[in-house]
DNA sequence: TATAACCTTGACGTAAACGTTATAGTAGGT
DNA sequence: ACCTACTATAACGTTTACGTCAAGGTTATA
């Protein structure tokens, strides 16, 4: 269901002058396309992470390809236990300020790049802690002996136990 | 404010013949001795993961020292980020799965941490590579080398990088 | 017996990231 | 023209682990 008619935005040039017309696509195409949801575009639109590059005369969205390049970039990040807003923070470094001499053009992709950095280590160390939490979790569970599971209310067992061992 | 009229339930025995009297606690002296809150409580008792031993003649919940050990237990495993509904797996009170016994509930419990332990060391994995990534660029940005300054805007880096490098 | 400090049930509020209607307009094929 | 599949906006529902009233009983103490 490729759609034809498009109304032009006024900053978007009329047609690229390379390809015979670009070639978009509608919601619904690009969600199925990223394993997502049309609802999900829509929420990700309303969060100022990801809008249509344009409308069609019916009021449609319309995506490009690059529309998916940084859809899946969006989910990738989600999937590394980033939130919505950080992904925001992340990917809304480059649209942040347009500088113009090369050497603000420096400055900015160096803030850019550091931030970046720094919140990639933030995540890591949550990560990390989850990590030993889950170990942690993984000790208790393990350290129950079989005949804990049999236990008379109130009766004792060994230390690493200690959890396990109370009875409604 | 030890509370000594109460009703028995028909379950418990009249007294226990060693002691003179169960020493009783209401549920804001519960809450108190753990450190959590009277609504807590009354949360964990809609979960099912602990209730009153017996009420007051005027409806008071009253508890004992086993609930205040059971209630430790509990909020020990809360600690270590367990979910209330995971508790009650652990505990032995709910299988979500269709395994019966208690030892095929923990060895499904084991199994899962297992393997929410390899998804996170995955993406730890991920998120240092990431991270060395960016540590490049940032020395390339900071390199003296004039030339680099025309390529970094919508460049191309390597894999690691894909998802940062994404414009609106 | 009055009073403060408890307790009771009930019910609504919170945040994140969507899911799920409801109602109505649109695109494309026959 | 008509049908089907898709899309639009709007708005309410879901989950977790409680917080926070509200309106009214209860307990122990003065």
């Amino acid at each position: 269901m490729a759609i034809r008619q498009t109304i032009q935005t006024s900053e978007s040039n009329p047609e690229s002058p390379l390809e015979g017309g670009e070639d978009f696509l509608t919601i619904g195409e690009l969600a199925k396309l990223c394993g997502t949801t049309v609802r999900t575009l829509r929420y990700y639109e309303e969060m100022d992470l990801i809008g249509p590059v344009k409308r069609s005369t019916g009021k449609y969205r319309l995506y490009n390809q690059h529309s998916l390049k940084r859809l899946k970039a969006i989910m990738a990040l989600q999937g590394l236990n980033f939130s919505l807003e950080e992904i925001l923070e992340v990917l809304g470094l480059y649209s942040k300020s347009r500088s113009y001499t090369k050497e603000e053009q420096l400055e900015h992709t160096r803030q850019s790049l550091q931030q970046q950095k720094a919140l990639i280590d933030e995540k890591i160390n949550q990560l990390t802690a989850m990590k030993s939490d889950i170990e942690a979790r993984l000790r208790t569970v393990e350290g129950v002996c079989h005949p804990c599971l049999e236990h008379i209310p109130g009766d004792s067992c060994n230390e690493q136990c200690q959890y396990l061992e109370v009875h409604p």
